[in-house]
DNA sequence: GAGGTACATGTATTCGCTTG
DNA sequence: CAAGCGAATACATGTACCTC
């Protein structure tokens, strides 16, 4: 799914009316903006922006103790509100609080990184995979053609495997399903590929 | 060696308490 | 009352070990 724009740029001008969701005059209304949200609505997810992003960036720069981090960590956070605002329960509690603790935890996850990321010397550096963990680094290696004739030698189960999980973003157990496979097994397929590939690429 | 299981670890989310 | 925070919980993933 594309990233939304929360600047107003790249939308139609009555898109960058202030979003009041049918009723001007009442509270803001978090469920409802999620709910517009997970509809495709952009402007729903623009009036949250200009409604709690102030809010949002200062809870991100208490924690991250940067400001241009604190920015990223918010805009990230709408981002994953966007992507994720289908998925929102409302009866495992109220929206304002899902849109707090996706930022809280985003907020945390970042200096987590930042602190891990100055621990690591040379020699762990070396040890690290260069295939990636996660489907984020995908775009950092996805233009190799060298990764895909490698893939070409894997067998067609695990082969799938990777592609699965790391193009489609399936978990181990949907990729199972997928595949008619047990769970033990795609999880060895996938270790296993993952090996053969850094091999491969060395 | 391949497949499977059990446990350990990491991450995301919610809940509830404390504080200003 | 809202914001901030930590605890608890659920889920996903990784890995060691066992069986065939």
């Amino acid at each position: 799914m594309a990233s939304p724009r929360l600047d107003g740029r790249g939308t139609s001008p009555d898109t960058r009316k202030p979003y009041t969701l049918n009723s001007p005059v009442t509270p803001f209304d978090f469920h409802h903006c999620l709910e517009a949200c997970a509809q495709g609505d952009r402007r729903a997810l623009q009036a949250l922006y200009d409604h709690e992003g102030p809010r949002l960036l200062g809870v991100a720069r208490r924690i991250a103790r940067d400001h241009a981090t604190a920015e990223d960590i918010v805009h990230d956070a709408f981002i994953r509100i966007w992507t994720g605002a289908a998925s929102y329960d409302p009866a495992r509690g109220s929206a304002r609080g899902w849109i707090y603790s996706i930022t809280r935890h985003l907020a945390l996850n970042s200096i987590r990184d930042t602190r891990r990321e100055t621990v690591l010397d040379d020699a762990d550096m070396a040890a690290v995979p260069t295939l990636p963990g996660r489907l984020d680094d995908l775009a950092l290696w996805s233009g190799s053609a060298k990764i895909y004739r490698c893939l070409e030698q894997l067998q067609p189960g695990p082969q799938h495997c990777i592609l699965h999980a790391y193009v489609d973003g399936c978990s181990h157990a949907e990729i199972a399903t997928l595949l008619g496979a047990p769970l033990g097994t795609v999880k060895a397929w996938i270790k296993r590929s993952l090996k053969a590939l850094r091999e491969c690429l060395e």
